[in-house]
This record gives structure tokens, sequence and C-alpha cells, in this order.
DNA sequence: TATTGTTATACTCTATAACTATA
DNA sequence: TATAGTTATAGAGTATAACAATA
């Protein structure tokens, strides 16, 4: 890319890293006031929207391992969030499903993801929030981002 | 932040968090095809403006522990990249310099960051780009990020 | 023989705290 | 007594590979 009007050295790729880095901790701080990790919060998201999936389309779908996945799941289990039932089909696999407060819980996460949406983009008038999730929309097609995917980035 | 017009959630948030991890993990390719990790490019950066600051100094300003700098710092060392100078007025502290290879990795450095932009910005016309700088320096600034600040996300 | 899920292990990254040498 | 730098240790997070159960 060529410098900027300038000639100073544009530094927007290092702007969207810091400021996905700024996104990906404040939503850290949030689930964690619901007792989660942005993990489980990714976790959830994907069981809620695909009830009965099996342990080893998840880790594909979270981009972890299947032995990554394990944990993940004793934890939520054991809080009651998710249940694992053995496939009648295939007895290898389970199906993964939301307990009721599974489900409650995963919509908290949807007001509070909300809530960070708002609190992020607070700085911008409505019509910049407009334009910089065009730009930011049309910069992950340009790069085969799936909007959907859920591939938590840690911390 | 109310959903957007046709009332499905907007998750503009989540996509900065997204491309910005993409942008980090990229330019970690890349300084790596230069045998420096990211911290390694964010120190030599720092080094390289502020010659002679003390590693108490580079820890803050890296947004790290001093004891992390330690084999950060070793490591370059070893490579012949910077220099540890005692200071001659307070002899507990290092002046930390770039050596000449130091300073011509620093050029090339440069050179890499400058092909990563243009990479990453390649979905966007110039305008485009121009206008999505404005809006990320604009939410930066809201919310106090240091646009000159180097603290490395790491991966 | 292949696949799902599990366990055991190890590796990376990083922070905390104790230590030394200077001041 | 305080500060710069160092070392030792431990913790979090994650991947790799071997394993048991089922197909």
């Amino acid at each position: 890319m060529a410098p900027s009007p300038h000639g100073r050295p544009r530094r927007t790729a290092f702007l969207l890293s810091q400021l996905g880095s700024l996104s990906a901790s404040r939503f850290a701080e949030r689930t964690r006031e619901l007792g989660l990790t942005p993990s489980d919060a990714g976790t959830l998201r994907w069981i809620g929207r695909n009830p009965g999936l099996s342990q080893r389309v998840l880790a594909d779908r979270l981009g972890a391992v299947p032995s990554r996945v394990v944990p993940l799941l004793d934890s939520l289990e054991t809080r009651g969030l998710v249940e694992r039932v053995r496939s009648s089909t295939d007895r290898r696999n389970y199906e993964l499903h939301l307990t009721g407060a599974g489900q409650a819980l995963l919509g908290r996460l949807r007001d509070v993801a909300q809530e960070h949406e708002g609190e992020l983009l607070a700085p911008l008038t409505p019509e910049e929030s407009d334009e910089l999730a065009r730009l930011l929309a049309r910069l992950a097609e340009g790069h085969g981002v799936d909007v959907e995917a859920h591939r938590d980035t840690g911390r």
C-alpha cells in the first residue's frame, strides 16, 4: 500500500489488531461476569444453534482439536448448562444439547453481546457505525473470514 | 446499541475481534520469516525510537512485566541485534541500543509492515481504506487506545 | 480398519515472588 | 530503604499422541 498523503506510513492494520484485541478482552470481561470464558460462550452459541451436534463437529466449528472440547464440555455439563446424550444410531458419539439453564444463559449472553457492541461503538455516530460495519464486512468477505464462524480468538 | 434496521443483531464488535486476530496472525507470519516474534518486533521498534531506554521503561511501554523482557532481550542480544550498555550515571540499569544489524532489520520490518497493510486492505478501494482508517482512529481515540503504543497482543 | 471421545503428557507463554547489586 | 535487573517457580492454555469403545 502507498503511504498516506502526507508521506507518513499508515498503521491501519496495526490499529485493527489493537482494537480487535480491545474488543475481545472487553467481551471476555463481560462473559466472565456470567461465569463464562469466551470459549464457553462460543460453545453455548454453537450448541444453541445446532442442537444434537457431536463433539467432533463442534471441535471443527470452534477451530479446536477434539481433545480440547472434552474439558470444555465437562465444565459446562458440571454446571448443568449442557447435556451429553449418547446417540442411539451410533453409540460412539454424543448428541450435545443445552439444558433449560443453558438456554437461559445463552439468552443473557446475547444481551451482553449487544451491550458490548453498544459500548464499543459509542464513540461513533449511528451513520459511522453503519459505515464501519459495511467496511469490516467487506474486509471479512475479501479475506474469506466466515462471519458466522465462532472461532474464538482467546485472550 | 440498537439492532440493525432489519431487526437482526449486528455483530460489528465480534467482526472487529475476528479481523484484528487475522491481522495480528498474518503479521506474525511475516515477522517469523524475518526470524522474529511479534514481541521481538515490538521491542526493536521501541528501542529504535528511543535509544538508550532502560529495561524498566521498555517493560512499561510494552505493557509487560520486567522479568518478561529479560529473555526477550537475551534472545535479541545473542543474535547481535541489541546491545545492553551499563549506564555510567546509574550502574543499576542498562541503556538499550540497536546494533547496526538491528537497525537494518528494523528497516526490513517496516517494509514488511507496509506490505502487510497493503495485503490486508486490498479488498477495499483507496477511498474506503481512508474511511476505515478514519473510523478506527476515532474509535481508538474514544477508548483511549494509544495509537503509538506498541503493546503486542500476542497471537 | 476407521472413527468418537478420552487420557496422559508436554510445550508455550506469562506472571509472581524471591534474590543480587547498586543507589 | 528503594530500585534495576535476574532467576526460579508455577499457572493457564493448548496441542500431540496413545488409548478404549464402537462401528
